[in-house]
DNA sequence: TCCAGGCCCGTTTTT
DNA sequence: CGGGCCTGGA
C-alpha cells in the first residue's frame, strides 16, 4: 500500500495520530496521499471505518475518495462519513432535526430557489428593491452566515444595514415557517446543533477519530469552526491543501485558515508534497517563478524528475478573431499529429470569451465541448417537476407553490396570486392554508390545484420512486404542456431522464423496490446510513440528492473533444496540451481584481493553476484588441506574461510586436505547419499598427503602453482602451493613485512618451 | 396570458 | 454585442 510512494508522501500517511498540514502542491499525488492516510489507518487497526470522517468540497471528489479508498481495501462503504460539508451537515440535521429546530422532512434550496424566496419576500414586506436588489440581500445574508453570524450578531452601524439585517430576520421567519433550509444554512444550522447540544457534540467527538480536510485552502470561517468543534474531544486533523491554488476567496475561502491551523493545530507539522509528476521541467519551472511574486505564501516549489520537456509556445494575434482562427488551427494540428481531443483544453478566464473561440471551432468542424452552465437539475423543466414533487412531500413550501401554481398554465394570474399573498401574510400562513380564503374564480381554481397535489400524492404512495416521478410528470400535465410546444422535446427527453436518475439513485442507495412513500429503518442505528437515508422516505432522500448534487459539470474524460472551460473549472484537471488564452492587462488579471494587492494575487494563483495543468505541451495566448461590451479594446500583454523567464518561452509570433513585413503566423515546430498543408503561407488580415492600433480623440492619438500625464493624478501608462470618440475610454495605471478609468473625450491628459 | 421590444449590464462558482 | 429581465400593450 505504501511502498509506492515518495518519502513525503509516505511520511504523511503513516504519520502518527497527531493535528497536521499536508501542502500538497499540483500534480503531487494528493488525493492517493488522502485515500492512502484512511486505508492504512484502517488496515493498522488505529481506527474502525466508522471512526473516520472525511470532507471536501465537490461531490466529485467525495465519490472519488469512497471509490479509491474502497479499491485499496474492501470496506462496506455504507455508513462512511465521507461526503461534501453540505452533505454531512445534511445528514446530521436530518438525525437530529428536533434538536437542530427543523421538520424532518425539510427541504434544501439551491442558489435559485433562494433567490426567487428573497424576491418574494422583498415583495411581500413592500422592500424597495431599487434600494435592497434581491442579489445584494442574498450576498448579505449568505455571507453572514458563512461568519457564523445570525441577525443578532451582526453589527448594524447604520440605517441601511439595520434595514438588512431586518430582512435577514424576515428571512429566517420565512424560512422556518415554510420548512426550508439554504445552503449556508445547512453548515451554519450543524454547527450550531453540536455547539448548543453537549450529548450529540460528545457523541460525535468521541466517535470521529480521524478528521480529514481536502482542498483546505477553500474552507471558510464558518467551516473551520465547525471542524474546531468536531475535532475538540480529541480528533486528529489532518489538512490537505495548497494555498498557492486558493482561487475561490471570491466566494467566502479564507485561505488564512492554512496558517492558522498551522499555528493552532499542526504546531510546525507541516509536510510539503513538492514532487510533481504531471508536468515537465519548463512548465512547473515557469509555475514556480510566477507564484514567487505573490506573498505571505506558506512556500513551495515543485520538482520534477520528467526531464525539461516543450517551452510555452507564445502566440500574439491583433485581434480576439484571429487569435480564436489561429487556436483552431493550431488544435487541428495536434489532432492530426495524433493527439486525442479530449486531451486538449482550452481555458480562459471569463466565460465570455468562449464565444468567439466556439464559433470558430464550430465553423471547423472540431468537435467540442463547453463546461460549464445549465446543469440537469438545474434546467427549468426538472426544477418544475421537482416542485411538484416537493409540494407533495410538503405543501408549505412556498418557493415550489409559486414556481408550478400556474405551471402550466391554468388561469391562475397575478391578481389573484396577488390576492393569496396578502391572506397569508395576514394570517401568518403558507400559500397553501390561504387557498380557502380567496374568493371567486381565482379561489377555485386555486382550489383546483391544491386538490392536484392532494390527487398526485394518494395516487402515488404505494409506487416505487421511479414510478412515482413518472406519475408526477404526467399527471401534473408537465409532459402534456411540452409536447405542445414546439420546442418542448428536449425538455420531455430530460423529464424522461428524470425518472432514469430516479431509478439510478434508488438502486445505488439500495433501497430495492421499496415505495417512495416508506420510510427506510436500519435496526437500532442512531445515525443515518447515507445521504440521510434513514427515517427519510425514498422521495425526501431523493429531494435531498437533487437539491445537494446538481449534476456532473465538470470535464470528464473519454468524450471524444476539445474541452473548453474557465481557468477556475479547471482546478483539479490536467490535459496533455492546455492553451491559456487572452493573456492580456484588464482580462488576465481581470481589471476588477487589479486594483487591490489580494485581488491581484488571486488572479496570479489562478494563473498558476492554469500553468499546471498542462502535461506536455502549453500555450499562451493573447490578442491586441478584443470585442468586449459590443466596444473594441485594446489591452497590453499582461504582467503575467513578463513574470516567466524568458527561457521557458518561445514565441511564434515576434516577440517585439508585430509588424507588416513578417507573417503573423509562424510553424509552432514539432512537425506541424498549419498552412504547410494548405500549399501556401496565408496571412492574416493586414493590420496596421499606426492606423488603426489605438484611439484618436480630437488631435491626440493614445495607445496602449503609451505615458501620460494628469493633472491630478499625476504621471501613469495606458494599459487599455476602448471605444471611440466621444466614448472613449483608457485604463490608466497612475504612478501614485492606483488604476482609473478616464474618458478621452473629458480628461485632460499629456502624452509624454511613447 | 403572452409576447415583443426596450433596457440594463457585463469575472470567477460549488453546495 | 448579447443575454436576461421587466414592462406594457394586445
Amino acid at each position: 500500500m505504501i511502498d509506492k510512494l515518495n518519502d513525503p508522501q509516505r511520511d504523511a500517511v503513516t504519520l502518527p495520530a497527531q493535528h497536521a498540514l499536508v501542502l500538497a502542491g499540483a500534480g503531487s499525488g494528493k488525493t492517493r496521499v488522502l485515500t492512502t492516510r484512511m486505508a492504512w489507518l484502517i488496515q493498522t487497526s488505529q481506527v474502525s471505518p466508522l471512526g473516520i470522517l472525511a470532507v471536501t468540497f465537490t461531490n466529485k471528489a467525495a465519490r472519488e475518495m469512497v471509490a479509491r479508498v474502497s479499491a485499496i481495501l474492501p470496506i462496506d462503504t455504507r455508513g462512511l462519513w465521507i461526503g461534501t460539508f453540505h452533505g454531512l451537515c445534511n445528514r446530521m440535521l436530518r438525525a437530529h432535526h428536533r434538536d437542530a429546530g427543523l421538520p424532518q422532512a425539510f427541504q434544501i434550496l439551491d442558489t435559485a430557489d433562494q433567490l426567487a424566496a428573497i424576491k418574494r419576500l422583498l415583495k411581500a414586506n413592500g422592500v424597495d428593491d431599487d434600494k435592497y436588489p434581491p442579489r445584494d440581500v442574498q450576498r448579505f445574508i449568505n455571507g453572514a452566515k458563512e461568519d457564523g453570524q445570525r441577525p443578532g450578531d451582526v453589527e448594524a452601524y447604520d440605517s441601511f444595514r439595520r434595514r438588512l439585517i431586518e430582512i435577514y430576520t424576515l428571512y429566517e421567519a420565512q424560512c422556518q415557517r415554510e420548512g426550508v433550509v439554504d445552503f449556508p444554512e445547512l453548515l451554519l444550522r450543524a454547527y450550531e446543533l453540536l455547539s448548543r447540544h453537549a450529548p450529540i457534540r460528545e457523541h460525535y467527538q468521541r466517535r470521529f477519530k480521524h478528521i480529514l480536510v481536502d482542498e483546505f485552502q477553500d474552507t471558510n470561517t464558518l467551516q473551520y469552526k465547525w471542524l474546531t468543534l468536531l475535532a475538540g474531544g480529541g480528533a486528529h486533523l489532518f489538512a490537505v491543501g495548497d494555498d498557492d491554488q486558493s482561487i475561490y476567496a471570491f466566494r467566502g475561502a479564507n485561505v488564512g485558515n492554512m496558517a492558522d491551523f498551522e499555528r493552532d493545530y499542526a504546531h510546525g507539522t507541516v509536510i510539503r508534497l513538492e514532487q510533481n509528476y504531471r508536468s515537465f521541467g519548463h512548465i512547473l519551472d515557469s509555475a514556480n517563478a510566477l507564484i514567487s511574486h505573490n506573498t505571505g505564501r506558506l512556500g513551495k516549489n515543485l520538482w520534477t524528475e520528467q526531464g525539461e520537456g516543450e517551452q510555452i509556445r507564445v502566440v500574439e494575434q491583433p485581434t480576439d478573431l484571429l487569435e480564436a482562427q489561429w487556436l483552431v488551427e493550431e488544435v487541428r494540428g495536434l489532432i492530426s499529429d495524433g493527439r486525442d481531443r479530449s486531451q486538449i483544453a482550452i481555458l480562459y478566464r471569463s466565460n465570455a470569451q468562449s464565444r468567439v473561440i466556439e464559433h470558430a471551432l464550430f465553423s471547423s468542424g472540431v468537435p467540442y465541448k463547453v463546461y460549464g452552465g445549465l446543469r440537469f437539475f438545474e434546467r427549468q423543466e426538472i426544477k418544475h417537476a421537482l416542485a411538484y414533487l416537493r409540494l407533495m412531500a410538503n405543501l408549505d413550501d412556498d418557493t415550489s407553490w409559486m414556481r408550478v401554481v400556474n405551471f402550466p398554465p391554468r388561469g391562475i394570474g397575478a391578481r389573484t396570486l396577488e390576492l393569496l399573498g396578502d391572506q397569508s401574510k395576514a394570517y401568518d400562513t403558507s400559500l397553501s392554508a390561504a387557498v380557502a380564503r380567496v374568493p371567486g374564480k381565482g379561489g377555485s381554481n386555486l382550489a383546483q390545484f391544491s386538490s392536484l397535489i392532494q390527487r398526485l400524492a394518494d395516487e402515488t404512495r404505494s409506487l416505487p420512486l421511479p414510478e412515482l416521478v413518472e406519475h408526477v410528470i404526467e399527471q401534473s400535465g408537465l409532459v402534456g404542456h411540452y409536447q405542445l410546444d414546439r420546442e418542448g422535446a428536449d425538455r420531455i427527453e430530460n423529464l424522461r431522464e428524470l425518472i432514469t436518475a430516479a431509478a439510478a439513485f434508488v438502486a445505488e442507495s439500495d433501497m430495492g423496490g421499496l415505495p417512495a412513500g416508506e420510510v427506510v429503518q436500519t435496526a437500532g442505528a442512531q445515525e443515518p446510513m447515507q445521504e440521510g437515508f434513514d427515517g427519510l422516505s425514498p422521495l425526501m432522500a431523493f429531494l435531498s440528492h437533487a437539491a445537494l448534487e446538481a449534476g456532473d459539470n465538470q470535464a470528464q474524460a473519454g468524450q471524444d473533444a476539445v474541452q473548453l472551460m474557465t481557468v477556475h473549472a479547471a482546478k483539479g484537471l490536467e490535459f496533455d496540451a492546455v492553451f491559456i488564452t487572452g493573456i492580456e492587462e484588464g482580462l488576465f488579471p481581470h481589471e476588477n481584481s487589479i486594483l487591490e494587492q489580494a485581488g491581484l494575487e488571486e488572479e496570479r494563483r489562478l494563473m498558476y493553476v492554469a500553468i499546471t495543468r498542462a502535461r506536455e505541451r502549453l500555450y499562451f495566448s493573447l490578442a491586441q484588441s478584443r470585442m468586449l461590451h459590443g466596444q473594441t479594446r485594446y489591452a497590453m500583454r499582461s504582467r503575467f506574461l513578463s513574470e516567466v523567464p524568458e527561457e521557458h518561452l518561445k514565441w511564434l509570433t515576434p516577440k517585439q510586436g508585430l509588424s507588416d513585413s513578417e507573417p503573423r503566423w509562424k510553424s509552432s515546430g514539432a512537425g506541424f505547419d498549419p498552412y504547410a498543408r494548405q500549399g501556401s503561407v496565408k496571412r492574416a488580415p493586414a493590420v496596421s499598427q499606426s492606423a488603426s492600433y489605438g484611439v484618436t480623440v480630437g488631435n491626440q492619438h493614445f495607445r496602449v503602453g503609451q505615458g501620460v500625464r494628469h493633472g491630478r493624478f499625476g504621471e501613469g501608462t495606458i494599459f487599455g482602451l476602448s471605444g471611440s470618440g466621444l466614448d472613449a475610454q483608457a485604463q490608466i495605471q497612475f504612478r501614485d493613485v492606483g488604476a482609473k478609468t478616464l474618458a478621452l473625450g473629458v480628461a485632460k491628459l499629456d502624452i509624454i512618451q511613447g
